[in-house]
DNA sequence: AATAGAAACGGACCAAAGTCCGTTTGGGGC
DNA sequence: GCCCCAAACGGACTTTGGTCCGTTTCTATT
C-alpha cells in the first residue's frame, strides 16, 4: 500500500545521489578553467579529476570519455543560445518574420559553431548526437520551414540547411579553400531562398 | 656547367627512395589485411608494423598518424570510384545529360560513404582534408552545375549539395533518426531540384 | 669501387585515454 | 539512530598513439 517512492512516480532513472552531483558540477568546473588556462588540446583527464579533487575513474563514469566531457561542456554553453532562440529578442527570438528569423539562425548558428571550434572539434562523435543540440536546431528549423510554407519533406529539408554549418565543411570552406567568411554566408542565405522559394512563388 | 639532376627539373619533391616505396606498399597491404581480419577499430599501429615487418616509427614517418595511415587506405579505395566518373560508364561517367549525372552521381557518392564509413570515420580530419578525395567531389558538382547552367556561387552551391552526403550527416539521419535510406535519397534528389532549378524555368 | 651525406629505419620510451576492482559512502527502511 | 546495499569512489594498471635519436641503408658522385 504505502508507496515506495512518494513523488518520483515519473522519475525512471534514479535522480543522482548528492556527493555524485557535487562532483559533476565540480568536473566541469574544473575542466572549464584547465581549458580556459591551458588550450582545449592540453586539458588532460587527469588534471581534470586533480583539480577536481576526485579521482580518474570518477571521471570516466560521468562522462563517458574525454569527448563526451567534451560534449557537457558544449552543452552547457549552448544552452544559452538555445534560450537565446526559443525566447530571446528578435530577429532571433520569436516576433520576427519566419525568413527573416531563419536567416538570423543561420548566422547565429555559424558564428556560435565558430567560436566553439575547437570544443566542437574536440566532442567529435558526442558533439552531434544525442547531445540535445543538432536534435533542437533540426526541430526548430523544421518549424521555421513550416511557418515558411514550405512543402515537401521537412526534416530532411532542415537537414539539408543545417549540414553546411557543421564544423567540418565550415573548415574546409575557410581554412582549406580560404573562401572569406562574408562569401560563406551569403551562400548560404542564397541556398536558403533555393530551398524555400517555391514553384508557385517564384520571387 | 654539369646539371645535378637529368631529368627531374620539375619535380620538386625528390622521388622516393626504392626501400621507403616497398615499405610504404607493404604497410598498406598490412593494414588492410589487418582490418579485414580484425576490424577497423582493432587494428593497431603496432600490429600493421609488426605484419608489415618494419619499425614502429616507419609507420608514423610515412603516414604521419593513424588517422593519415586510414586516409591513405581510403584515398586508395575512393580512385577506383573516381576513374568511374571521370570516365566509367554514363550515367555516372559521361555521356548522360548533366542531370542524370548529377543524380547518379549523389547516389553513388552516398553509397560509397556507407560502404566505407568506418574508414571514413577512423580518418576523420585526413578524411575530408587535402586528400584527394573532397575536392575532386566538389569540382566535378562544380562542373555538372555549370553544365546546368545554373547561376551563382557554384563552389558554394556544390559544397551545399555535397554536404548533406557527409558521414556524420548521414549516420545522424540513419542511425540517430532512424530515416530509411530510401528517403534519405529522395529527399538529396529534391534538394537539388530545388537547387538547380532557375527562377525563369521554374519547372 | 670507394665514399659521403641525406634519407630511412627500429624499437625503447613517453603521455594520456580508458579499465578494473577492492573500498567507502549516501540514504531509504526499520 | 542503526543497518544495509546499491551506487560512487580512487588510483594502480593496461593499451596504444606518437616521439626520439642512435644506427643502417640507399644513391649520387668521383
Amino acid at each position: 500500500m504505502s508507496e515506495p517512492r512518494l513523488l518520483p512516480l515519473l522519475g525512471d532513472p534514479p535522480p543522482e545521489r548528492r556527493d555524485a552531483a557535487r562532483n559533476r558540477e565540480a568536473l566541469l568546473v574544473a575542466a572549464q578553467s584547465l581549458i580556459d588556462e591551458c588550450g582545449v588540446e592540453h586539458m588532460t583527464m587527469e588534471a581534470v579529476a586533480a583539480r577536481a579533487g576526485v579521482g580518474k575513474g570518477t571521471v570516466f563514469r560521468r562522462f563517458e570519455s574525454r569527448e563526451g566531457l567534451m560534449a557537457a561542456l558544449l552543452n552547457h554553453s549552448e544552452s544559452a543560445w538555445q534560450a537565446a532562440v526559443m525566447s530571446g529578442p528578435p530577429p532571433l527570438g520569436p516576433g520576427a518574420e519566419p525568413m527573416e528569423r531563419l536567416l538570423a539562425f543561420g548566422r547565429s548558428r555559424l558564428e556560435s559553431t565558430l567560436r566553439h571550434h575547437e570544443l566542437v572539434r574536440a566532442a567529435g562523435r558526442a558533439g552531434s548526437r544525442s547531445y540535445a543540440v543538432w536534435s533542437f536546431t533540426a526541430m526548430h528549423v523544421r518549424y521555421l520551414l513550416g511557418e515558411l510554407g514550405v512543402e515537401g519533406d521537412l526534416p530532411l529539408l532542415a537537414t539539408a540547411l543545417l549540414a553546411p554549418l557543421e564544423l567540418p565543411i565550415l573548415e574546409q570552406q575557410l581554412s582549406v579553400e580560404k573562401f572569406p567568411l562574408d562569401r560563406v554566408v551569403d551562400g548560404w542565405v542564397d541556398l536558403v531562398h533555393r530551398v524555400v522559394r517555391t514553384p508557385d512563388q517564384p520571387a
